[in-house]
DNA sequence: ACTGGCGATGAAAAGGTTTTCAGACCCGAT
DNA sequence: ATCGGGTCTGAAAACCTTTTCATCGCCAGT
């Protein structure tokens, strides 16, 4: 079902047709309407390839993310397609599987298929990065490089929230366990605490760097312990539920012994027992966001930087300091 | 970056350009050499509208689930996007938020652009899922439609590993929490159960019907623990530490008051403490499967089905009977 | 009556690839 | 020397749509 079959029926060239349907107010109303009928009757939709083809526009975005199955992402992949649904463009999901080798060559087969990418906390260097973002409309999500449209979110505050928390609680000697040395989120997150810790009574121990997975947290465990801390803040939950579940299995209760404070805010956290106080970071926001950015950049060819409001989520893994 | 630009620059034709790498047999050695190694320093990539626009073929597939967030799916999600990666296909993704009535639309709207699609555990009722996969080409993961290529797990099986666990460990009272009425899932699971348990000495309580999250466990726990069981078999993983979480604030112990047991293995089965003893279903394998499935149906044009193994993970959360 | 301008339409080009068909070349056989 | 056959390559058509440019007819204004 092709345009030139509606417009044989209709007995208008093809070029009426396309008018008549995708700019209608420049055809004659009889004209619009005999077309239009003709098209819904034959159960015409022009055939996308063809259009972006002679368009350069498909419809289409991208969205690139490190691995799916961390507990962080698919939240954010469930705003991105959310929002590009409300703008009428469908989206196409690659995983990395955490190799910052894979993203560029991804995100280039991607890109003459898709209008924009999105890449959540893509693990590449900066100068790449960059390189990547001049060549294909780019927004960033929860990584920032200067003159890239980039969503973050408040470290700063979200830190200062965790720490105001734990010395509320009388807290003064806390351990933080790093995540990967090369992560951007692990250097943001480092330099809010140094900046929030430094002219305060707390005292803080840093540890790491660990994967930032569950046995990352596992294999931290005893050295946080032996560290002599009665509070830990994790590089995320993954890593504070790994805490837990080794501070459960040596007998160690939370929060009576040690608090333990995650950061991200995933599912899991408030359905582990105790449930896990930890920062949230906006997540399914964070994914709306960079849609529209990314709409903002393909619109009006300028690069908007947001940072969205974290919060602290106070439940079960965090008490008085003994 | 055009197939002419590296025509030239190998100074070729086009056509030889698209010989040496779709079907590189038939160019001299030496010319297909030269080629690829041009294509590949211009890092040209064909265009794939354009390549669709003559095949027939886009090279993309869709990627329908119910909801993201389930950490059920994920994985499920990484297995498609690997395997249809490595068979040089794009995955769309869609969410439908549990929204049956969406299913279809997203279907149809994807369809276009699509060779095929995978529609993971679909909520809407048989005929209209008949008259989808009429349509266009399609695949059920874990879901059975008689005539459509599906890929499930052993349900039966795996429930007697599950009841086999139990009974050896000297339960006989055990109660089922069923998940949604309407669920295939849920009637598999029903199913195989009673199966299991019907020429056994074990007594059968079935209760529920629940939502299968988490809150869903939590709410029926209570009852779990007046029905006077010794042992309960969840709906899913997230049901069953819903109600660990319960028995944890109610100070019930397990394994030692009762036996959990659930379904699925998600990531946060052995995160939690009890650790959860789960029947682990193929996750990443069905998710290839699929793919491999839908590469058959538009190969060979044959539905075929695939069932594969499931394997009964025991961890802390089941122990000796009271 | 003529010009200018406007509104509506069609013809043709463009977009990038694959495929078909024909041609060029070389080798071995007659 | 010619021919047949096989291998490799290039020219051109085809896929379907949108957009540009040109044409046509008509009306208002002079």
């Amino acid at each position: 079902m092709t345009i030139r079959e509606v417009a044989r029926v209709a007995g208008v060239s093809a070029a009426t047709v396309t008018r008549a349907l995708s700019t209608p107010e420049v055809v004659r109303p009889a004209t619009r309407q005999r077309v239009r009928e003709v098209a819904a009757s034959l159960g015409y939709h022009p055939n996308r390839a063809a259009r972006g083809l002679i368009t350069g526009r498909t419809g289409n975005f991208g969205l690139l993310v490190p691995d799916l199955a961390n507990p962080f992402f698919p939240s954010i992949v469930k705003g991105v397609q959310g929002r590009a649904h409300e703008a009428d463009h469908a989206v196409f999901l690659a995983d990395t599987d955490e190799d910052p080798a894979a993203e560029a060559g991804l995100v280039r087969k991607l890109a003459k298929q898709v209008d924009g990418i999105v890449l959540c906390s893509p693990r590449m260097a900066e100068p790449e990065l960059r390189a990547l973002a001049g060549e294909v409309p780019t927004v960033l999500v929860y990584r920032r490089v200067p003159g890239v449209p980039s969503v973050t979110a408040e470290f700063l505050d979200g830190m200062r929230q965790a720490v105001s928390h734990l010395t509320a609680l009388g807290h003064r000697r806390i351990a933080y366990v790093a995540g990967p040395r090369t992560s951007w989120a692990n250097r943001e997150r480092v330099r809010s605490l140094r900046a929030v810790t430094r002219r305060s009574e707390v005292e803080l121990t840093e540890m790491g760097n660990v994967i930032p997975q569950f046995p990352g947290g596992v294999s931290v465990a005893d050295r946080v312990l032996a560290a002599g801390v009665t509070a830990v803040i994790a590089y995320n939950d993954l890593v504070a539920l790994g805490l837990l579940h080794r501070f459960a299995a040596r007998g160690v209760a939370v929060p009576d012994d040690i608090s333990v404070l995650g950061f991200d805010d995933i599912p899991l956290a408030e359905m582990v027992h105790p449930a896990l106080t930890t920062v949230a970071l906006p997540k399914e926001e964070a994914g709306q966001a960079g849609v529209d950015l990314l709409l903002h950049l393909l619109d009006r060819r300028t690069a908007v930087r947001r940072e969205l409001p974290t919060q602290l989520m106070v439940r079960g893994s965090t008490g008085p300091a003994r």
